[in-house]
DNA sequence: CGTGTCACG
DNA sequence: ACGTACGTGACACGG
C-alpha cells in the first residue's frame, strides 16, 4: 500500500514558531514559544493529513559538506537565542512523546535529510509532504511531493505544488534553484550574482532556462548585466550548489522505520504538562476522559467496620469544592499499600469507632490539603490528628512557584496520571454537579490511591532538599494550627459594619453629585474609561502616563494633578471611600456565617516566597494606614463576653533578617542598640547626628530600606519618592558606602541564584529562578530582584510560622483560654479573657521574640483593646 | 475573563 | 537602551 510521508524540518519550523509568538514561560520559567507552535502546527497538520509515515528532521552541529564549498556559507547570522536553544530539548521531548521519529546526520542539514528520503519515496511511489518554514524547501516539489511552507504564523501554511510553484514564479520547482544561484540568499549567505534580484533572475530563467544555459547564450546578455553576469560566472555556479538541497545523503534509516502509530498519550501527557500546555491538556482530557488509565480494586464500605483501620494509611476527605468552610462532604477514602477503602460520609459519621481513629495522633493519615480535611471534619465534629504527610504541602515545599490545587494537578508533576481533575468529574460553572455513585467513589478512591503512591516520591525530593525539617517541623504542624484558627473564625459586629455602610453610602451620593457638577455631566466615576475621557479630553488635564488601554487614573497619577483642578480631590476621596464601602462593608457583610463570625481561608501552598495568603475574606488586608479605612476594624471584636482583641507584631522583621543575612555590621549594631532603624539609615546615609535627622531625611531612608527588601532599583526608589533616576541612584549608592555588607549579600545571592538556579531561606525554603540567567533585561533584572527579596521575605515568613506553632504549644502547656486568630505577615492576632492579660503581656513578645535566635535581636510589640481598631 | 485600581505586609 | 520596585486578594468595568 502506499505510504503518505511526512518530513518535517524541525530547525526551520521551530526558528518560525519561535519568531512567530510571544516569548512565553510557563511556571518553571522554561520559554515555551518555540515548542508550543511546533506543537500546535503539529496538532493540525495529524488532524488534517492522517500520515502512515513521519519524521523531524534537524541540523546537526555547526558545518556541513557546503561549508567546504564556500566557507562563509551561512555566515553573519546571528547566534540563535538562548531562549530558543533551551527549547530544543523539549522539542526532542515532545517528538518522543508522539512517537515521531527524529533524525539528524553530521555534516548535513534537514533539508538534505528530507531531500534524500523524499527522492526515495517518490521512486517508491509514496506521497510526501514535506513541511518547512524555509521556501528552498519549495525545490524538491513534484507531482508526488508537495511542500508546505508556513506563513507568517506558523499553522497558516501555503502549499506549493508543481502547478502553484509555476503559478507563482514562472519556473518548475528544480528552477528555483537556479534563481536562488542568480539571485542569492541573504538569510544563508549564499552570494548569487551582486545586483541580481528576483525580478532579473526570473526574466533571465524564463529566457535561458537554467543558470547553464544563461551562461552558454552569455553574449545574448549586454551591458552592465553582462559584465556583472561574467564576473561573477563562478560565483553563479557555487551559489547554484549551495542553494542545491543533496538528495543523496548517507541515510542509515529507511522509509518502513518512519511507520507512524499516533503519539504515547501518557508521555505526552507528561510533557505538555511539564510545559504548562494547559489549554491542550484540557481538549486532550476531553476526548480521552474515561480511557487509559490503570484499572483499580476498591472496596465500598456500607456499613461501620473499623477492623480496617491501620496504623498508617493514606487519607482523603472529598469535598464537593474549595469552600471547604461551608461545602458538603462528599465521602472519605482510605489506602494501605494492599487495600483501597471508600466510605460514606454518613458511615464515617455513624462511627464511633472511626473518630476514635481520626483523632489518635499515632494513627498516621498521609493526607493532602489536610487543613481543608481538618477544616471540614471540625463541622461534623470529628478530631483529626496524626497527620504525617500532606502531599500538597511537600509538592510546595519542593517547589513554591507551581500551582497547588487540584491533586490531580499536583500528582502530574510527579508523572502520575492515573487520577482525573475534580473539574472532569463534577464539571464547572452551572453545570456542575455529584456524578453517579460508581464515578464518585472511583474518584475518591483513586485519591487515597494516588497520595499512598506519591509520597515517597515527594518524601525522596524533600530527603535530597534538606527539607524535612522544613516540613515536619513546619509547614505541617502549622497546618493543623491554621486549620483550627479557621475553624473558630473571627466575630464581626455586623450592625456595626452596616452603620458605617449606611453613612458611607450618604457621604458617596454627595460626593458623587457634586462631582457630576463639576465636570457638568454625570458619568460611571468606577469606570476608568469614562473617568479618563471625563479628565483627558473634556476638562483638558494633561495626561502623565498611560495604560495599555488608555489613560492612567491611578492615584499617584491624580495625586499630581491635584493642584490643576478641583475635581481631583473629589475623585481621590470617592475612591477611598468607594473601596471601603464595596470590599470591606458590602464584602466583608456577605462573608459573615450564621455564628456570626468570618472564616477566611489560609492558603497554605500558594506564595512563592512562602508567606501565606487569606481568602473569603481576605483578613490580611483590612484597612489600617488611613483613619476612615482603620475605622473598619472597630468591627472586628472578641466572640466572648468580656474578652479582648490583642495583636502583637514583629518590629522590623525583615530588616532584622536582612542584617542577620548580610552580617552588615552597621545594620547589626543598629538592631542590637535598638535604634529607630529608618532614622539610623538617614544618619549613615546623610551623616549627620540623629538631631539633624529631619522628617524628610527619615522618609527617604524608610523608602530606601523598603527598596533594598524589594531588590532595589533606581526606577522604583524615584516612583516611590517622586524624585529622578539619577537622585535616586545616588541615594543607593550613599546607602551601599554605609552598609557594604549589604551591597555585598545582595551581590552574593544573585551570584548563589545563577550558580544553583534558586535562593533559600534560613530554614532552607527554596525558590527557583529560571530567568536569571535569562538574556532578556527585563526577565533577568525580575530575577534579581526576587533573588534578593525572596531569602528575606521567606525567612521572616519562616519565623512568624515557627512562632505560631511555639505560640499554640505555649497556650496549650499553659492551660489558657486565649486563642490565636490571625496572622498578618509579621503580626498575631488573638482574643483573650481578661485575666489571661497580663500573662499574655509577657508570654506572647517572649515566645515571638524567641522563636528563632539571630545574630540580632527579634522585637514584638504587644497591644490590646476591645476590638480589632483599639489593638494600638 | 482580562484589566485597572487599591487594600494590606 | 532596555522599563521595574517584593508578595498578595477583591472589586468594578466592559468585551
Amino acid at each position: 500500500m502506499a505510504k503518505k510521508i511526512l518530513l518535517l524540518d524541525g530547525n526551520s519550523l521551530a526558528y518560525r514558531a519561535f519568531f512567530a509568538l510571544p516569548l512565553l514561560t510557563n511556571e518553571h520559567g522554561i520559554h515555551t514559544n518555540a515548542v508550543y507552535g511546533f506543537t500546535m502546527m503539529l496538532q493540525r497538520i495529524l488532524e488534517e493529513e492522517n500520515p502512515t509515515h513521519m519524521m523531524v528532521a534537524f541540523d546537526a552541529g555547526k558545518t556541513t559538506f557546503r561549508h567546504e564549498t564556500f566557507s562563509e556559507y551561512k555566515g553573519g547570522r546571528q547566534k540563535t537565542p538562548p531562549e530558543l536553544s533551551e527549547q530544543f530539548p523539549y522539542l526532542r521531548k515532545l517528538i518522543d512523546a508522539y512517537r515521531i521519529k527524529r533524525y539528524e546526520l553530521d555534516n548535513y542539514e534537514a533539508d538534505d535529510i528530507i531531500g534524500t528520503l523524499s527522492l526515495e519515496a517518490e521512486r517508491a511511489g509514496d506521497e510526501v509532504v514535506v513541511i518547512s518554514g524555509d521556501k528552498d524547501m519549495t525545490q524538491l516539489v513534484s507531482p508526488s511531493t508537495t511542500v508546505y511552507i508556513t506563513r507568517k504564523g506558523i499553522t497558516d501554511i501555503e502549499k506549493y505544488t508543481v502547478d502553484h510553484v509555476r503559478e507563482k514564479y514562472g519556473l518548475s520547482p528544480l528552477q528555483i534553484i537556479d534563481m536562488k544561484g542568480l539571485m542569492g540568499d541573504s538569510s544563508d549567505n549564499i552570494p548569487g550574482v551582486p545586483g541580481v534580484g528576483e525580478k532579473t533572475a526570473l526574466k533571465l530563467l524564463a529566457a535561458h532556462g537554467s543558470v547553464e544555459g544563461v551562461y552558454e547564450a552569455i553574449d545574448q546578455q549586454k551591458g552592465k548585466l553582462k559584465e556583472k553576469l561574467v564576473a561573477n560566472e563562478e560565483l553563479a555556479h557555487i551559489s547554484k550548489k549551495l542553494a542545491t538541497i543533496e538528495r543523496n545523503a548517507p541515510i542509515d534509516i529507511s522509509l518502513e522505520e518512519l511507520a507512524y502509530d499516533g503519539p504515547d498519550q501518557d508521555e505526552l501527557v507528561k510533557v505538555w504538562h511539564e510545559l504548562a500546555f494547559k489549554t491542550l491538556l484540557e481538549k486532550m482530557d476531553y476526548t480521552a476522559e474515561q480511557t487509559e488509565k490503570e484499572e483499580m480494586k476498591f472496596q465500598v464500605l456500607e456499613h461501620v467496620d473499623s477492623s480496617i483501620l491501620e496504623d498508617e494509611m493514606a487519607v482523603h476527605l472529598e469535598l464537593y469544592d474549595e469552600h471547604y468552610h461551608t461545602c458538603e462532604l462528599l465521602g472519605v477514602s482510605l489506602a494501605t499499600a494492599a487495600k483501597t477503602y471508600v466510605i460514606p460520609m454518613s458511615v464515617v459519621e455513624q462511627s464511633e469507632e472511626f473518630r476514635a481513629w481520626f483523632r489518635d495522633p499515632s494513627k498516621k493519615k498521609y493526607m493532602s490539603d489536610s487543613k481543608a480535611s481538618t477544616a471540614a471534619f471540625y463541622r461534623c465534629g470529628i478530631e483529626l490528628n496524626g497527620v504525617e504527610f500532606d502531599l500538597m504541602l511537600g509538592a510546595y515545599i519542593v517547589n513554591p512557584s507551581l500551582t497547588y490545587t487540584d491533586l490531580s494537578n499536583i500528582v502530574r508533576e510527579y508523572g502520575y496520571t492515573d487520577v482525573a481533575t475534580d473539574e472532569q468529574i463534577y464539571g464547572k460553572g452551572a453545570k456542575k454537579s455529584v456524578p453517579a455513585e460508581e464515578v464518585l467513589h472511583e474518584h475518591i478512591a483513586r485519591k487515597a490511591r494516588t497520595i499512598w503512591t506519591v509520597r515517597p516520591v515527594v518524601l525522596k525530593k524533600l530527603e535530597d532538599n534538606e527539607q524535612f525539617d522544613l516540613y515536619y517541623h513546619l509547614e505541617l504542624p502549622l497546618a493543623t494550627i491554621l486549620g483550627a484558627m479557621e475553624s473558630l473564625g473571627v466575630k464581626v459586629d455586623k450592625d456595626q459594619l452596616a452603620n458605617m455602610g449606611k453613612e458611607l453610602a450618604e457621604k458617596l451620593a454627595e460626593i458623587e453629585k457634586n462631582i457630576y457638577w463639576i465636570a457638568g455631566q454625570e458619568f460611571n466615576i468606577n469606570s476608568p474609561k469614562q473617568l479618563g475621557v471625563v479628565l483627558f479630553e473634556n476638562l483638558g488635564l494633561p495626561v502623565l502616563k498611560k495604560t495599555k488601554t488608555g489613560y492612567s487614573t491611578a492615584a499617584d497619577v491624580l495625586e499630581k494633578l491635584e493642584g490643576q483642578h478641583e475635581i481631583i480631590s473629589h475623585i481621590l476621596l470617592y475612591r477611598q471611600l468607594g473601596k471601603l464601602l464595596s470590599t470591606y462593608i458590602e464584602g466583608l457583610l456577605k462573608e459573615i456565617h450564621e455564628d456570626g463570625k468570618v472564616h477566611t481561608r489560609f492558603q497554605q501552598a500558594l506564595t512563592t516566597t512562602g508567606r501565606l495568603s487569606s481568602t473569603n475574606p481576605n483578613l490580611q488586608n483590612i484597612p489600617v494606614r488611613l483613619e476612615e479605612g482603620r475605622k473598619i476594624r472597630k468591627a472586628f471584636v472578641p466572640s466572648e463576653e468580656n474578652w479582648l482583641m490583642v495583636a502583637a507584631d514583629y518590629s522590623q522583621i525583615e530588616l532584622r533578617v536582612l542584617a542577620h543575612m548580610s552580617e552588615d555590621e552597621r545594620l547589626v549594631e543598629a538592631f542590637k542598640n535598638d535604634l529607630d532603624i529608618h532614622t539610623a539609615t538617614a544618619m549613615d546615609v546623610f551623616h549627620v547626628e540623629a538631631e539633624e535627622v529631619t522628617g524628610d531625611m527619615r522618609r527617604a531612608a524608610k523608602a530606601v530600606n523598603f527598596g533594598i527588601v524589594y531588590g532595589i532599583s533606581d526606577y522604583g526608589l524615584s516612583q516611590n519618592l517622586n524624585i529622578t533616576r539619577k537622585e535616586a541612584a545616588a541615594f543607593i549608592d550613599r546607602y551601599f558606602v554605609s552598609f557594604p555588607g549589604v551591597r555585598k549579600y545582595m551581590d552574593d545571592t544573585v551570584q548563589s541564584a545563577k550558580k544553583d538556579g534558586f535562593v533559600t531561606t534560613i530554614m532552607k525554603r527554596r525558590r527557583y529562578l529560571p530567568d536569571i540567567t535569562s538574556s532578556n533585561f527585563n526577565l533577568r533584572s525580575f530575577a534579581e530582584r526576587t533573588a534578593m527579596n525572596t531569602p528575606i521575605q521567606g525567612s521572616a515568613a519562616d519565623i512568624i510560622k515557627k512562632a505560631m506553632i511555639d505560640m499554640a504549644d505555649a497556650l496549650e502547656r499553659e492551660g489558657m483560654q486565649t486563642r490565636m486568630l490571625l496572622q498578618v505577615h509579621d503580626e498575631l492576632i488573638f482574643e483573650a479573657p481578661q485575666d489571661e492579660l497580663e500573662k499574655l503581656k509577657t508570654l506572647v513578645p517572649q515566645v515571638m521574640e524567641s522563636a528563632v535566635t539571630l545574630n540580632v535581636p527579634l522585637k514584638v510589640d504587644f497591644a490590646f483593646g476591645d476590638t480589632w481598631f483599639d489593638t494600638k
